[in-house]
DNA sequence: GCAATAGTGTCTCTGAGACACTATGAG
DNA sequence: CTCATAGTGTCTCAGAGACACTATTGC
């Protein structure tokens, strides 16, 4: 819901041929479609839930989180039979942001959850239908929204994956680099934004926050976690408190017999700095 | 030079109506090119550069540095006469990637400079050309490298504009966004990765470092500088001291009477995160 | 009382931040 | 001796990190 302001043209009239062939002197005998033009404009959007499965045990327990990818089962060529990722071409009359946001939409019937453009791919033939430049998005989506979807259109040729799964699978096209660029940028944004709330409810308890964190990125470990998210003056107001509204400490145990404190993230974002 | 991986494709069977279109049954049959296609995929490049201009005292001083970018301005139709980010079409045989470092290659004469692409820009009607979808790049250029062309084409149709000033100015197409986009974007980089080493020789003093990291972020401000990028530990080793081959360390004396300390940049990259 | 999560007490060590101070050496 | 930059001494205070400990409560 960032990151994505869609405009602009280029072209000089200096020594590019590609450019001097299509520029034209005016309006009125300008024309671009003697050139060669691309053969579309597509979006593909790599679309990341992290699903909750509780424990077998009777006891209270987080439940196991797992990041997932939503993926589409081609039925057409090319590359039929092969699973890839949603998407869809583009049209003169919307931007590439309105375009993902239109797929997503008809991929899984949710509108207003985090959809963020992060790259171009443009290698040459590698469509073999033509030269189709492809805009990569990825969207967070909470599991909850993507629960009606699976229950409605079981249909078999769309479903979650495990990124680890997906990863190791032969995707249509180069949807392998794309979801692995993707993974690649959430694991960063995930540590140096709050982004981890599109994961989340409203409320949580620390926990919850650090399994989400850990979910999509293995490598973090804090052992002290609640210390220093708790602690003020650094992690200055990240998070706060929930509170009722007498003001009396919202509290949870859904996961646990001794009751946690929920929080909310701010909307404060701090500016990080290798510099001091 | 990263974040600039490309390929890909989209479109799947489900209920888009665009992708519907345009997907054919096999192979022998297919063609896009009877539906409406984009008139063209260009690449626009922010091109900064820190010019530095000695201090008219006769003492020894740090110079004066600017943020500057690299416009061009416009002979034809459309935006005839105004100014603009040097930029041209893609073709089909090279990917977006190569596309802007061939531009660069014809506006700068320069290769191998940071050159990193950053957002998408297709807003319907940005082009009175027609369906342009323009990709943005940002260069960072060391000023050494721009003396040679400034000289050779003073056509007086392509120059350096200190960035504050071009920010005002009524920039062809939207590019006063893309340049403020891109603006936003170094800024971040500036204090998140070494970036800051496009313009600067492979071994400077802190005092360098400190000036060019404020000429692009004039908010950044440390009083004890010194301190913090040298106490080790903290800053684990981002920077380290140059030294001759006997192993004595380096100095320079070009912009102060006592020598100062050389340091060059190391491979490090420091993992950032808000949460610990 | 066990299990599973939540949260605290306490200690050490490092660095951040402030501010005044010294160092250098050409003009 | 002045000026502009380079760099140090010293103090305080906060927090990072480690690790053991207590808290809660359904089963």
């Amino acid at each position: 819901m960032e990151n994505n302001r869609d405009h602009s043209e280029t072209e000089t009239e200096t020594e590019s041929e590609v450019e001097v062939e299509v520029e034209i002197e005016n309006e009125s005998n300008y024309t671009s479609s003697k050139y060669h033009t691309p053969d579309g404009a597509p979006s593909d959007i790599v679309i990341f839930t992290i699903t909750s499965r509780e424990r077998g045990t009777g006891k209270k327990a987080l439940p196991e989180r797992e990041l997932q990818v939503l993926l589409i089962e081609r039925k057409r060529w090319p590359f039929e039979g092969q699973w890839a990722l949603p998407g869809g071409f583009c049209g003169e009359e919307e931007s590439m942001y309105d375009c993902a946001r239109r797929e997503l939409m008809e991929e899984t019937g949710v509108a207003d959850v985090h959809l963020e453009y992060f790259n171009v791919y443009s290698e040459p033939k590698r469509d073999p239908r033509g030269w189709i430049i492809s805009h990569a998005f990825f969207a967070l989506v909470h599991e909850r929204y993507l629960a009606e979807r699976k229950a409605q259109d079981d249909a078999a040729d769309v479903r979650l994956f495990p990124v680890s799964e997906a990863l190791r699978m032969d995707l249509a096209f180069d949807h392998r680099r794309i979801l692995s660029d993707a993974l690649e940028r959430i694991r960063e944004k995930m540590l140096t934004t709050t982004i981890a709330k599109e994961f989340l409810p409203a409320e949580f308890t620390i926990g919850e926050l650090y399994q989400v964190i850990r979910t999509v990125v293995p490598d973090f470990e804090e052992q002290n976690f609640i210390r220093k998210i708790t602690s003020t003056r650094s992690r200055q107001g990240i998070l706060e408190e929930a509170a009722d509204e007498n003001g009396a400490p919202k509290l949870s145990n859904r996961y646990s017999q001794r009751s946690a404190q929920l929080y909310r993230f701010t909307d404060y974002a701090p500016k990080l700095s290798i510099y001091g």
